[in-house]
DNA sequence: TTATGACTAAACGGTTTAGTTTAGATTATA
DNA sequence: TATAATCTAAACTAAACCGTTTAGTCATAA
């Protein structure tokens, strides 16, 4: 009756709960921001007593910061995560469009991203810290990893690889913030093709 | 020792009190947010009793939306009023580049606009209906104004001007937010003069 | 068996919140 | 001078907040 070893490979108790406040502040968090969400109710939400939580993160600061830490990495992967997987040989406008097409599709639907930008931005004066973990984590490998796509194609001639860069992100992400997040859609409706033919004709100066 | 007219042309007592209060709210709300913004506070920064803001307007919610509604006339001026009065005659490249340096630079040093602009963001979940305030006085106006310009202009050749204004307020709004709302100018530091460059050939097809 | 570490529910203290009420002061109008 | 409106400070309610503490449970390990 060795049990010693059941719990080997499965995870300790601990990081059980851990993981579980996470997940309940994490939702806490991006429904309501920071200041109105109280402890009591991430601790319900996340099925643990609220002694736990304060053992486990200390104050509601510090749970804050792992939230958003565990959010960057999160949505990293919806944001730049298809994207090494698809090749990227071929006709660079395609590419480029299509590329384009897949991030709209992606931020478009998914509702926690928008919470997540909602509360980076909303929060970004009081917790600076927080919105460069963002910068680092989301934004800066997005940059890096387009700008090193268009330099590797100098047949597009960009005289200036990571400006384009900039205006194509600022192009797609302004497009979800006024459409989506800000319930523009009914007010400046815009199919998205049209933004896309028309910036990935810009790039290539078709 | 007629004092009855004297008020005549200046305004109500009452009218006044509105006013300190809704500047009181303003700077709380901006500096704040929502949540974390207490009407104890409100009351005092605005000079005045917390039973006046009550009687004035209703409840927070209701001086809130006072607030937004006020920002958003007051940002108006702020982005779009210096366009009109510009000459819009001479080379349309030119044009573009100035207008896109002029509304940089007014945006980049404007902290109450970022303010304005992190609250919107961060309350669209919950405030959607002042979200769309924004929307229609703010971005609606901005991107019919330039979609004019670019449409009275067929020698730049657009094949979808309105998309293409979606292309350069997106660049321009974006870089502002990474730049200095995110505080991401120490990390991914870019000269806005290469932003406009680009931004204006990409139209221009220069 | 005893000790340890992690958990629980519950209550705690002290602060803060939104919003109301009271009683009195000020002001404009007639 | 009388009246009605508008303001004030201050106390108040009822609830929520953060963070701590208590008393007790449970599983593991020596």
């Amino acid at each position: 009756m060795n049990k010693t070893k059941i719990n080997s490979s499965a995870r300790s108790k601990s990081e059980v709960k851990t993981e579980a406040i996470l997940q309940g502040a994490m939702s806490e968090f991006l429904a309501n921001g920071y200041a109105a969400t109280s402890m009591d109710k991430v601790a319900k939400t996340a099925g643990v007593s609220k002694a736990t939580v304060y053992s486990h993160f200390g104050d509601k600061e510090g749970l804050f910061s792992a939230v958003i830490q565990d959010l960057a990495e999160d949505k990293f992967q919806t944001v730049m995560g298809l994207e090494k997987q698809q090749s990227l040989k071929g006709d660079p406008q395609e590419i480029l469009s299509a590329m384009a097409t897949r991030m709209l599709k992606n931020a478009k639907e998914d509702r926690a991203f928008h919470d997540f930008i909602r509360i980076i931005i909303g929060e970004s004066g009081r917790f600076p810290e927080l919105a460069k973990v963002y910068v680092n984590n989301l934004a800066k490998p997005a940059i890096e990893t387009l700008t090193k796509f268009f330099t590797s194609h100098p047949e597009l001639e960009l005289a200036d690889p990571e400006a384009t860069v900039r205006v194509m992100m600022g192009t797609l992400i302004y497009y979800i913030m006024l459409q989506e997040m800000l319930h523009g859609s009914d007010i400046l409706p815009l199919e998205s093709d049209r933004l896309v033919n028309t910036l990935t004709e810009m790039i290539t100066r078709k």
